[in-house]
DNA sequence: AATAATTTTTAGACTTGCCTAAAAATATTT
DNA sequence: AAATATTTTTAGGCAAGTCTAAAAATTATT
């Protein structure tokens, strides 16, 4: 059996290796899961001994076959519960993170393909990250930061690489969610601001830190 | 705040005070929990610490104010998820307890109230048992153990007494879920069985214990 | 290469929740 | 009322998971 703080390890790791694609740091770690260095070290002796990662003192870690699977199937969960309280409870997107984050531990036989289901198999979900299938297969869709496109090209939002409540909030005021149209007018060079204009014409100035965590399809 | 173990120690005393209408004791609620009086012992002072319940050394406990309200707003949660887990996601009726029992403990303002929106404010459960709503009010429904009625009577069953996957199992066998109906030919006399007509005219013949765990609306 | 800075691990302690075995209190029987 | 049986509490201990402070290892700087 494995606890809610293991499969909170093993994600925290897996989204550390998904970015940095080197052995993931105690640092990190603590840092992503908001704990401390010490406490780390603790759990990674508990994961290594179970075999669910690949751990070498002072050498970070990189998960098992075994703990990717685990948390590959975490983050199925979490995401299809992120879907289910956005298309079903109509909880806004920059709401659900946290829900997710307890319903992901629930555990049952079929519950996740049920729900996967009864939601018609969503492949992305409210904040545009894929959701691996029942395999642990990931869908890929082509997409761009938005601070890369140049003058004139044409996209639509398809995601963010930040998450908080904040910068969702932003978005939804802007008019900016998933899906929205939009085409880049110019990058200023002074502070590299960018602006651009929407489906319905408006005029947006958007800075770079906006530029550098909304995805979209070109 | 409340964890997970509180919260099942307060629904227990809730349940066993439901039934026998005065304190419940140490014993009584170890059976409940399935551990040991000893356990039982230390959680009954931690939660007379936080003034969940009042409890008399070797005199058993009763639920606070606030005790009684959070262990409602349990049963809500857990009986809502049930009414989820069978009519959105199709799962039998003798399948869903221990799901809902982890369900039950995840916290966010109002993903009770959204989800009891989403399914349509349902007064009952799968088992027949009332939903008490977000003010904590239950719905009440007059029933009778099917073992009460009379040779002639015709019911309709409305609920379990015994919330046992073998019982729901055998139930569904027989045909006799919620909303069946039925009439009592005759109680035989040697050992209580009953003699029932259902509803497309088969005879069956049930012992006294379905009968004392079946619930009727004559 | 030596020193300084940073990262990581170890040591020791705390909380929650559980357990078994023994002692104390209460209830039942004689 | 005394003896016996049952229930409940206490005592002591264990595992998971967390923390702070200190030691050890690694990395960066001079
Ligand atoms: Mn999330
Ligand atoms: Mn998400
Ligand atoms: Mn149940
Ligand atoms: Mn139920």
């Amino acid at each position: 059996m494995i606890s809610h703080a293991e499969e909170n390890y093993l994600k925290a790791i897996f989204k550390i290796s998904e970015k940095e694609a080197k052995a993931a740091s105690t640092n990190a770690i603590a840092a992503e899961l908001q704990t401390t260095a010490a406490s780390v070290t603790d759990m990674l002796k508990r994961l290594a001994e179970k075999n669910l990662i690949a751990y070498e003192k002072y050498r970070g870690v990189e998960l098992s076959g075994e703990g990717n699977r685990l948390a590959t199937a975490l983050i199925r969960k979490h995401r299809l519960w992120e879907v289910f309280l956005v298309e079903k409870l109509g909880f806004a997107w920059d709401e659900v993170h946290d829900l997710a984050e307890q319903l992901e531990h629930v555990q049952g036989d079929d519950l996740v393909d049920r729900l996967d289901n009864f939601l018609g198999h969503p492949k992305f979900d409210p904040h545009g990250d894929p959701i691996p299938d029942a395999q642990g297969r990931w869908a890929f869709r082509p997409q761009s930061l938005l601070a890369t496109l140049k003058p004139g090209d044409r996209g639509v939002v398809t995601g963010v690489d930040d998450h908080s409540a904040a910068f969702l909030q932003y978005l939804d005021q802007l008019g900016l969610t998933l899906g929205a149209q939009l085409e880049l007018i110019e990058r200023i060079p002074y502070d590299q601001s960018l602006r651009i204009r929407t489906q319905d014409g408006r005029e947006i100035t958007l800075s770079e830190k906006v530029g550098h965590n909304l995805f979209v399809k070109i």
